[in-house]
RNA sequence: GGCGACGUACCCAAGUGGUAAGGGAGAGGUCUGCAAAACCUUUAUGCGGCGGUUCGAAUCCGCCCGUCGCCUCCA
């Protein structure tokens, strides 16, 4: 029996408990990114936000099959009619090719997600690789009598959609009361989307269709891909909550004007990131690269600060809220270090079916971390409790009856799902296994050296020891039990 | 102008009817040659303001103030 979990859904503005498609399987699609630059802060509280919460279908059991996609066509700088394609725009200014623009910022894209512990989607499918899908979907629209061509363009007939506005929770009357007056005259309303843009003369990125040379519209891509690859109707959709109106608006009239089935059963958005209390704009100077954040903090950081608040809330960025967030995560990664201190060779199997109480009742704090965790994915709440626990075992350490190496094993591999597997907090292999190096022999040869002028009551040269390894970024720290231990920071 | 969120201690942030989680910072203490780490104590009779409903509200309702987002590309 699995765990029950409950969701805020966007489309239904409730939680709801979740229920699969099909038994034991989740279908998951999130937006993925337009890759024309690198990735920001807000990119990383999106992904980091979703990756958690396929990592906890997963680790409750279900069998998730993760889709991003990466548009590498068809964004428009300006509106849905005006200005230039934001990838071409780039590539004219280096005069190179459009796609090599999008090589560039994929690979860094990835390789800022792979930094913050993102596992990768199962699949990232690429817009251009379903230009012949999509123009697929805008002939069945057009049959169905849901779309109509004009002038090489062909665009989404809101009108015949009485659904839409559904999730946003708009009327197609205040659209048009309040819409900009459209410059172009080809469209039936104001509202209609664009399916299929023709391609103007100096176009790069253009495909052959039934309508001439053409690309795809900005919202045809995700219901493309999504249902190539979920199926008509799958579980969940996420996304941040800017693309909530009209990308995600449209994309629900597509699909399911052109099925006529549910196109999605749970929508998901993320809140946005705020830099110093303002959105993030390049007008306003305050724009955040991941790589930037990852000059001044460790990306593990970055990623506990953005699970430090609920995906749902808005994030505010600021150095200060980092760096204590990197101060929070430091009490954890010691711990693990004394718990594996304490373990010796020895590692522990977790059944969490049976959970030990004593010495440390780790069955409550799972059942809090749970119950946080299923409810709606409260990251927060789950961190809280895996905080409680540590002061627990702190004080079980400190108490001097020490716990067995047996429990110190489990209690160890026990964080190591919680906030390693599943909120990917804890830092991979490499950091942890500090092992055998000739880095620890020679700095246990310094420890030594030191130990020999603390003996002799040299503290002038223990002090200067101990003062040049920190500014290397050695810490040492004296036990009671006379030993000393270091640890590498940064 | 329309739609929607939010406002919890010095900072970040959970909590949606039963009497304020967690982290950082600060203060005092224990331990220590000194540090570091850790632990203990402490820091919101109050959750933007004013009313209302209730035995009881941060949590529900109304009004006001403030901040943010969407309505146009955006995670």
């Amino acid at each position: 029996m699995k765990t029950e979990i409950y969701l805020f859904n966007s489309l239904t503005r409730q939680k709801e408990k979740f229920f699969p498609v099909a038994e034991g399987r989740v279908g998951i699609y999130v937006c993925g990114p337009t890759v024309y630059n690198h990735s920001h802060i807000g990119h990383g509280k999106s992904y980091v936000s979703f990756d958690a919460i396929v990592r906890f279908f997963r680790f409750v059991g279900y069998k998730v099959l993760y889709v991003q996609n990466i548009t590498d066509v068809g964004h428009l700088t300006d509106n849905a009619d005006q200005g230039d394609d934001k990838i071409e725009k780039e590539a004219k200014r280096d005069k190179i090719n459009p796609m090599e623009i999008v090589e560039t910022f994929m690979r860094s894209y990835f390789e800022d997600m792979d930094r913050l512990g993102v596992i990768r989607p199962d699949i990232s499918p690429r817009a251009t690789g379903h230009i012949v899908e999509q123009i697929e979907l805008t002939k069945k629209l057009i049959k169905r009598g849901y779309a109509y061509e004009a002038g090489g363009n062909v665009y989404f007939n809101v009108s015949k959609f009485p659904e839409y506005g559904r999730l946003s929770g708009k009327r197609v009357e205040d659209l048009v009361a309040g819409a900009r007056i459209d410059v172009r005259s080809d469209k039936k309303n104001p509202a209609d989307f664009a399916l299929w843009k023709k391609a103007e003369a100096g176009h790069i990125m253009r495909w052959p269709s039934p309508w001439g040379d053409g690309f795809p519209g900005w919202h045809l891509e995700c219901s493309t891909m999504s249902m190539k690859y979920l199926g008509e109707s799958f579980d969940i959709h996420g996304g941040g909550l800017d693309n909530q109106f009209p990308h995600h608006e449209c994309e629900i009239a597509q699909s399911e004007a052109a099925t006529g089935r549910p196109f999605v059963k749970y929508w998901l958005h993320n809140n946005m990131v705020t830099v110093n209390g303002t959105k993030m704009s390049k007008s306003l100077g305050n724009f955040v690269t991941l790589k930037d954040a990852f000059k001044k903090f460790d990306p593990i950081t970055v990623r506990f600060f953005v699970l430090q608040s609920h995906y749902r809330s808005p994030l505010d960025y600021s150095d200060d809220a980092v760096e204590g967030a990197g101060k929070g995560l430091d009490r954890l990664k010691n711990v693990m270090r004394e718990l594996l201190d304490l373990a010796g060779d020895k590692r522990g199997e977790v059944d969490f079916a049976s959970l030990p109480e004593e010495p440390i009742n780790l069955r409550r704090y799972y059942n809090e971390w749970l119950a946080a965790m299923a409810d709606d994915f409260n990251t927060p709440g789950a961190i809280a409790a895996i905080f409680e626990m540590l002061k627990d075992i702190n004080t079980s350490i400190g108490s001097g009856n020490a716990m067995t190496s047996e429990f110190a094993a489990l209690t160890y591999s026990f964080i190591d799902v919680l906030a390693g597997d599943v909120l990917g907090i804890l830092p991979t292999d490499d950091n942890r296994s500090a092992g055998k190096s000739i880095e620890s022999d020679l700095v246990n040869l310094f420890i030594g050296l030191r130990s020999d002028a603390r003996k002799g009551r040299d503290f002038k040269l223990a002090d200067s020891i101990r003062s040049e390894l920190q500014s290397m970024g050695v810490i040492l720290e004296d036990k009671k039990d006379g030993t000393t231990t270091f640890k590498i920071v940064r």
